[in-house]
DNA sequence: GGGAAATAGAACCGAACCGGTTCTGTTTCA
DNA sequence: TGAAACAGAACCGGTTCGGTTCTATTTCCC
């Protein structure tokens, strides 16, 4: 199956209880502990989403990070290529990479630009505050304080089955 | 990056071939030489593809690969469906599946499925005839017998820069 | 009828990649 | 000045993937 990389979904997860109070900041160990993701992995995540413009930081003891622009200006497909580098699902399509060899030749050239270019699209047309929007109405029951159990299994979980 | 594996990736290009003549017939080694995928790895998707009814296989001294239905039926989605498995990003979205532990309380829940959704129909909204229609005018020059030499950078090499 | 050609299927192996951790450095605030 | 928090890089073990090899079975043709 095609899969997401665990960077991507945790980075989607953490970024969807951001995008509930848009304003706010929280700290990467708040945020650990709201989504059930490993403190290192989210610090992980969260440092790359700062390179990428998704998230600001303020460092220092009241340090802590928050979204750098409105949810409904970030897409799904600029939060993956953040954490997974670019959408591409053969570098066959990438003007950039030469490494077919036999490009010119290659019949599925273009059909592999198609392939890309849905995707990319199809990612790019769901907003990180679509994600949001879509928790049940019933506020979710305090995460930050969720007994630790919860967090044996990751949060967002694995991928297809192989 | 979302990546592709390289079974579907070549699997795409050996269907493109073959889809380029429909009612034809071809044996492993014919189409390996054709698409510069190695012999072992051919007979490998081949033999996928023929169990998805993608294919249909002739045993014996004369035998062969050839479509199973006409191109135009033929989804890119149900081919990497048969070589790699069930499309799906993460298998939050999976009904199937409870993998996730705290699945009510996930507030990305919805949006997995979304985006699995997105990329599903993005995937099937593609057929293995537009994939083949996209050949450059210039009839390719017999591949066939296209000197090996070509052979040592794989068909439609790798997957995005990491 | 037998052998060559071709597919069917499973098992196997090395290596790259990925998920995850750890450590050190820097910034900020009280 | 020290604790809390972010920044960044290095590191490591395990899983998975790409690819090969081997054996069995089918079919055609001489």
């Amino acid at each position: 199956m095609i899969r997401l990389s665990r960077l991507s979904d945790y980075g989607i997860v953490i970024l969807t209880r951001l995008a509930r109070e848009p304003g706010r900041a929280m700290a990467a160990s708040t945020l650990a502990r709201a989504t059930a993701v490993s403190t290192a992995m989210t610090g992980k995540i969260l440092k790359l989403l700062v390179r990428a413009d998704i998230l600001v930081s303020q460092r220092g003891v009241r340090g802590g990070y928050a979204l750098a622009r409105p949810p409904e200006t970030i897409t799904v497909a600029q939060i993956i290529e953040a954490l997974d580098g670019p959408i591409a699902l053969t570098s066959c399509a990438d003007p950039l990479v030469h490494a077919c060899g036999i490009e010119s030749l290659c019949p599925a050239r273009d059909g592999w630009r198609r392939i890309n270019r849905a995707i990319r699209e199809a990612l790019a047309g769901i907003t990180l505050a679509e994600m949001a929007r879509t928790v049940p109405d019933v506020p979710p029951p305090n995460l930050e304080t969720r007994p630790r159990a919860a967090a044996s299994e990751p949060a967002a979980a694995t991928i297809g089955a192989r």
